[in-house]
DNA sequence: GTAAGTAGTTACCTATAAGTAAGTAATTTG
DNA sequence: CAAATTACTTACTTATAGGTAACTACTTAC
């Protein structure tokens, strides 16, 4: 009893991790930048340009500690760092499809009207 | 000029559009609930077990809003109210599936390790 | 008239997300 | 030696999300 109920709570645990990895205001835009190139921490802030170097670092190390992105340090001088992203964010490219078909679609039919 | 970025900027929106439908602790939980049936307000309290009306209510009437669910007031004596899903609920089930087929692969990666 | 069931609302509080402004440390350039 | 560039950090504040408890209004059953 209660197998159906099991395989609807593990869809909406996955679901709800799957959100907390990709859901804020900042870590779409840092993870879209980061797709056009390897860049350093000053380069994906001129990126962006309303991002403040506090919420850049944070979620820099957010999407790290969720093994989206690779934190590589260069020791020239001038310090630099290279931010790149690895494979498992490349598995999210469907994802991140879907969401923008369906973005497109929701705003058709509701944002714009 | 510019064009590359206008489609990144709208590609950015539009995800941004839909994570916004979605997320949230209640959200998918609401929808999922009520894909298993119209119900009223009382079942899908007892189906989300820890959920307070107030929360209830308001996370109902924010998917109202934007053309998830319907709302049907029924004249009976107890007033009775249904909820059900609309056509653009039935939109959503690829994003849907995507996000739980990556949150699986995220979990099996990440979380589980 | 009291309790229970319908579907919520209201006021208040806490926790998390995000923003603002300034500072740090190391090195290079003029 | 002062200014600029690298990549951040720290302290403080504001805004949004979510939680808690009690209350409303209507009707039926006992």
């Amino acid at each position: 009893m209660g197998q159906k109920e099991d395989v609807c709570r593990y869809r909406l645990m996955v679901s709800r991790d799957a959100l907390e990895v990709v859901q804020g205001k900042w870590r779409l835009p840092i993870i879209i930048s980061l797709t056009h190139g390897n860049k350093r921490f000053g380069e994906i802030q001129r990126d962006i340009s309303d991002i403040s170097p506090k919420m850049l670092s944070q979620e820099l190390k957010a999407l790290e500690m969720n093994k989206i992105i690779n934190r590589t340090l260069y020791d020239s001088m001038p310090v630099t760092v290279e931010y790149s992203l690895t494979p498992l964010r490349l598995s999210m490219e469907k994802m991140v499809d879907e969401l923008i078909n369906w973005g497109m679609h929701f705003r058709k039919e509701v944002v714009g009207t």
